[in-house]
DNA sequence: GACTACATACCAACTGGTCGGTTTTGTTCC
DNA sequence: GGAACAAAACCGACCAGTTGGTATGTAGTC
């Protein structure tokens, strides 16, 4: 049925299953001998395409959840001209999502957890965890002006500050909701 | 010239050891060895005072990371009427802290530290951990009610989800702190 | 025949934890 | 006061398992 895939397709299964387990886990907590046994490859497929544990860390920063903020954030906030309600549109899409899969309400937000463990162990980690909370609060703060900017928004609505608050508060929910392991504490923020 | 100290004081060196080890580095990336080294004891005498490195986990959410919460926040809150200028207050203390020792800029909050890493890995982790922000919430939502009686704060203020809202704003914002290496951050909540 | 894409066996270093033993300290009886 | 004893405090060598990483080999492709 299924043609035999190669090549291009090992690697994407790898930062795949790596960036699933440093989400229920963390990177430090999860061996690479669990990350190849997971993604049905062995070691030498694993130092093939990564240098090392870390260099893999990167890839799954710089691609996977690059990837999710842009899908998530970027390219909804990209057009629009009402950023409050279209942000709450997309909280509301987390909650469907956890509805679904309770699990991941204990997993966190994978861009924070790697942020939280990671930036002050390693530099490398944090200068490309930083680049991803910028594209993140940069896509908020031109949702802001566009908002001014159609009367949506109150005028004197500072873009640059708010989006920095706004995912403060965010990642900060996102981890109590993990303490928790109870939705409420996003209600809140509504 | 000082006597020779004992008993009750080599637990007590460990634990301090071990938080600020976990504090600078992360629960699991720290070894047992490397506590019992910093702290000048013996593998010995961490296995008399604790079971395993959970327990030893334990102790240091439940006296040295409760002690901080009683201090930092209870203790102030516990007789405030105007708990919104008394919690800008604590947060210019801890401004002071960091412009003091830089360093703690990139460790953020041991208590969520600890949460985000521990409380999806281990039950009694999370267990313990969420009853420290109830401590910390609880403190908040009792001043805010007696802001409200003095009448320093608007009365249709919601005590429970003010408090809830505060404090995942503040550890949302010392963690984007902690990945930007910048105290900026902090500054835009006032 | 060179190159990519793996596979496998292996390694030194480190991990959390154990265990038999020694020292220190407190208590009890004379 | 001091001998006798027990319990608490502490030491450090040792262990099995795991860690990230490597070296060497091979099968298919251009």
């Amino acid at each position: 049925m299924s043609e035999v895939r190669q090549t291009e397709d090992t690697r994407t299964r790898i930062l795949e299953t790596a960036l699933d387990l440093f989400h229920h886990g963390s990177f430090k907590g999860t061996s690479i001998n669990l990350v190849v046994e997971k993604a049905g490859v062995t070691k030498g497929a694993l130092f093939h395409y990564f240098k090392g544990k870390n260099e893999l860390g990167y890839a799954v920063v710089d691609e996977c959840i690059r990837q999710r903020i842009l899908e998530t954030w970027v390219e909804p906030l990209a057009t629009s001209v009402d950023p409050i309600s279209d942000t709450l549109l997309i909280l509301d899409r987390f909650e469907e999502m956890m509805a679904a899969q309770p699990e991941i309400i204990e997993c966190g937000c994978p861009l924070n957890n790697l942020s939280q463990e990671m930036s002050s162990q390693d530099e490398e980690f944090r200068k490309r965890l930083l680049a991803l909370y910028e594209l993140w609060q940069t896509a908020l703060e031109k949702a802001f002006r566009a908002g001014i900017d159609a009367g949506n928004v109150k005028a004197e609505a500072q873009p640059k500050s708010t989006a920095a608050v706004v995912v403060a508060l965010l990642e900060g929910s996102i981890g109590m909701v993990k303490v928790n392991r109870t939705i409420e504490h996003v209600a809140v923020i509504h």
